[in-house]
DNA sequence: GTGAAAGCGCTAACAT
DNA sequence: ATGTTAGCGCTTTCAC
């Protein structure tokens, strides 16, 4: 690269020039350094801001050794779930100086693991939220990743902390819920079989249908989409449960519009439930009973947990206590989606 | 810095060593340069997977003086168009190699600037979502910031291309749908007097205005959230107007909302239309007629303009023919939210 | 308190 | 085709 025109803008060099002082003064000033004099620390101060002089984050990147920025990938950023846990994170990083890389895998989850790597050698650290990665590959993932948060998935991977949300009990509440209106026959329209937050609501509705055996719990397979939750309506109607428990809001909106299509009414003719309370939760006609979970804060969480990993000995990967899991429990949120079953109101 | 333990991965340096060939052959053969022995380039690649040596970006950055990153500025990653516009932006630059910085000034106007900086300097180029950022402002922030693209936003600042949404056009389709319905007073729901969106919609209705003077065009002031949409009712009522314009679809949904509580039906009392068409507004009941935006592809559009600016001579920032700004024009969608008057059926 | 200089990990001229 | 070497812009040790 021997000589090059010099097509850089103004650098750490001309500040110094220009106040008369050698690179490193410049350098301690910039980062607050006190062991510089006043005045030259001022003189320094008026070169930099004369010369409009901004410090170039990529040497300084390199010289230390860290970028200031974390990865988020998510699987999909068209999802309000993944939408509310990026805000937490970005909005809670921002406060603490750091940036927000992210990395949408567009659902693509044999991308993901690629994906986090690249993430990762560009960042800091990385937030994953995966909630389809099989556990074995997560497991191998995970050593390489560190510093790792994980969102609703765990590993025993040694330092890397989870925030979890425990989609078991928010399924059950739901379902006390309805039975306690009166509802006897249920029915959960399932989420995608590979994800694991599906699969806490199926072990939580196993452990309710173990205390309530009068109850019936049917579960319909489906999937996770607006689009999945409308194509339920048949199976649903088949299913001859008043008391409906979708997968998330969005299955529950596009089982709404179907039931709506069809002249059934809700909460009337059928309860239906919806899970996350996402903002369109409570703009539904009628509006949706569901579990409330608090996204954002998971988020903000989750960089609260990467801190805490940041901040430790950065080279010793496992070592210090073992980080602490966040559990969130989504509270019960009642609308007007739900009501006693036909003729027991 | 003199000397240190020596906490870094395997770098270039290890896979040279190991594969006995110097640091530049190595820097060839990671970088696909052809002109590297078929047969070392090989005992290169495997030395390099041995060492799972995966090159660290942060030095490749400084000295290629380019960081294959792109920052995307949005005043609220909560809200649904900049969700869609970062989800366009996000994947199309995926596609050519590129990630994406987020800076969610979290509706903090005055940070925007800063921000925007700020990611200009740890990226290549910079998209800007500021739409209640004052024309001064921009007009003096945007050379700073070059590459640059603007997202319903135009600036004189030479070479920043700008993705635009014809607003005024989408407003004036949908008045005109209310008129041809036989509505004949109409109310505009207004979004906040700052956003340059909410101006042109103005724009629009005043042409709309021009040509069809038997037409009553009421503004009633008003925000761009839910909850501002809610609580609109009470003027919009008293408007004595059949046919509102809500501002976008939150508001829509928020004043479809408080229009329920209160009994009114829509569309049989009330027409009332959204502008957007985000995801959740064919759920909502009645379906919202609305301005749909493929907001998608402004993102992605967006990152061709951005593409373009970067493959342009690196240094001289004004310079070739003017960027081409692009344009979108709302399609109307119509759906059950709008029918004929009371009495006009 | 300040400066000189050695890196951080990589790329790309230039020379061979 | 490959190696040598000079940076990229900054931080930080070490010596003064």
């Amino acid at each position: 690269m021997a000589k090059r025109v010099r097509t850089t803008r103004t650098g750490i060099s001309d500040v110094a020039a220009r106040a008369g002082v050698s690179l490193a003064t410049v350098s301690r000033v910039m980062n607050g350094n006190q062991t510089v004099d006043a005045q030259i620390a001022e003189r320094v101060r008026i070169a930099a801001s004369e010369l409009k002089y901004q410090p170039n984050p990529t040497g300084r990147n390199l010289a230390r050794g860290k970028t200031d920025t974390i990865g988020v990938v998510v699987p999909d950023l068209g999802n309000p779930t993944f939408q509310g846990v990026l805000r937490g994170v970005s909005r809670a990083a921002a406060q603490d100086g750091y940036r927000v890389l992210i990395a949408d895998s567009s659902e693509v989850s044999s991308e993901e693991a690629i994906l986090a790597g690249e993430a990762r050698r560009r960042c800091d650290g990385v937030v994953l939220c995966a909630p389809r990665m099989g556990a074995a590959e997560l497991e191998e993932l995970a050593p390489s990743l560190h510093p790792l948060v994980l969102v609703n998935r765990a590993t025993n991977a040694t330092g890397s902390p989870s925030v979890i949300v425990d989609y078991g009990r928010g399924i059950q509440d739901l379902a006390a819920h309805l039975v306690g209106l009166g509802h006897t026959r249920l029915a959960y329209v399932a989420g995608p079989a590979s994800s694991s937050s599906h699969r806490l609501r199926l072990a939580g509705l196993d452990a309710f249908k173990a205390s309530h055996s009068g109850i019936e719990v049917q579960v319909l397979p489906n999937g996770s989409t607006f689009e999945d939750g409308h194509s339920s309506a048949g199976d649903v109607l088949a299913s001859g449960a008043t008391g409906i428990m979708a997968f998330n809001d969005l299955t529950a909106m596009g089982l709404l519009s179907a039931l709506n299509e069809r002249g059934i009414r809700v909460p009337e003719d059928l309860s239906v439930t919806g899970f996350d309370d996402i903002p369109f939760a409570r703009y539904t006609t009628p509006p949706l009973t569901t579990a409330t979970v608090p996204i954002q804060d998971v988020g903000e969480q989750a960089w609260a947990q990467m801190k805490e990993l940041l901040n430790r000995a950065p080279n010793a990967a496992a070592e210090a206590e073992e980080p602490a899991s966040t559990t969130f429990t989504p509270t019960l949120t009642v609308r007007g989606s739900t009501a006693p079953p036909p003729g027991k109101a």
